[in-house]
DNA sequence: CTTAGGATCGCCT
DNA sequence: GGCGATCCTAAGC
């Protein structure tokens, strides 16, 4: 049994609303992560998710239960790390696009063999590879190892804005970070 | 600073 | 066979 209420934040809400929350929490997997500063929401009724034309081997965790991971290989070469949120079956959940580095720097500057502190984990591949995220963690709930989450601190400034990289709902401004932090993958403007 | 191309997996038409 | 919720490197302005 997992509850759908973790770091403080109720994984059956909207994912535009847990996406929002979600900004400030600390992600570590196995004690190796950092505070959140960027996520994207995606949601069923949505023609940029992967859910939008029902559930596949490939996104079929997006489908289960809330609170629990979504990994999927972009591109072919890289992993992102989503968080389920809305009821079981929704096919919703937030993707993780950037971290403040905080836990285990030495790990992640093991694994990503290139890269200055500022660009560890900025971008949800790069936090991916820093974290050692891969498919194997793909539909494991969130609130048991290898995963952590602590709270976000109350009064974070969030900022909002379209989201990257996609074709499809360009002008949905469901990206969202910490308002002035410099961890973030690219400027919100 | 901006743009272009390659890497390469899994889903879709 | 095409294309993507990406990243890195190189070249052009």
């Amino acid at each position: 049994m997992s509850s759908s209420i973790l770091a403080g934040i109720d994984f059956l809400a909207p994912s535009h609303v847990v996406a929002r929350q979600l900004i400030g929490v600390t992600v570590l997997v196995d004690g190796v992560g950092g505070r959140i500063v960027e996520t994207e929401a995606y949601d069923g009724e949505d023609p940029a998710s992967h859910t939008y034309g029902g559930r596949t081997d490939r996104n079929f965790a997006m489908f289960g239960p809330p609170a629990h991971a979504y990994v999927y290989r972009s591109y072919g070469i890289h992993w992102c790390l989503n968080f389920v949120c809305r009821e079981e079956g929704h096919g919703a959940g937030v993707l993780i696009r950037a971290l403040e580095p905080l836990a285990g720097l030495d790990a992640m500057r093991a694994r990503r063999a290139s890269g200055d502190a500022w660009t560890l984990c900025s971008g949800p591949g790069k936090l991916c590879q820093a974290l050692g995220v891969t498919r194997a963690l793909n539909a494991l709930p969130l609130d048991g190892a290898p995963f952590a989450l602590l709270p976000a601190q109350p009064g974070i400034a969030v900022v909002e804005g379209p989201r990257i990289g996609i074709s499809k709902a360009v002008d949905v401004p469901w990206r969202f970070g910490e308002a002035g932090s410099r961890w973030v993958s690219k400027p919100f403007r």
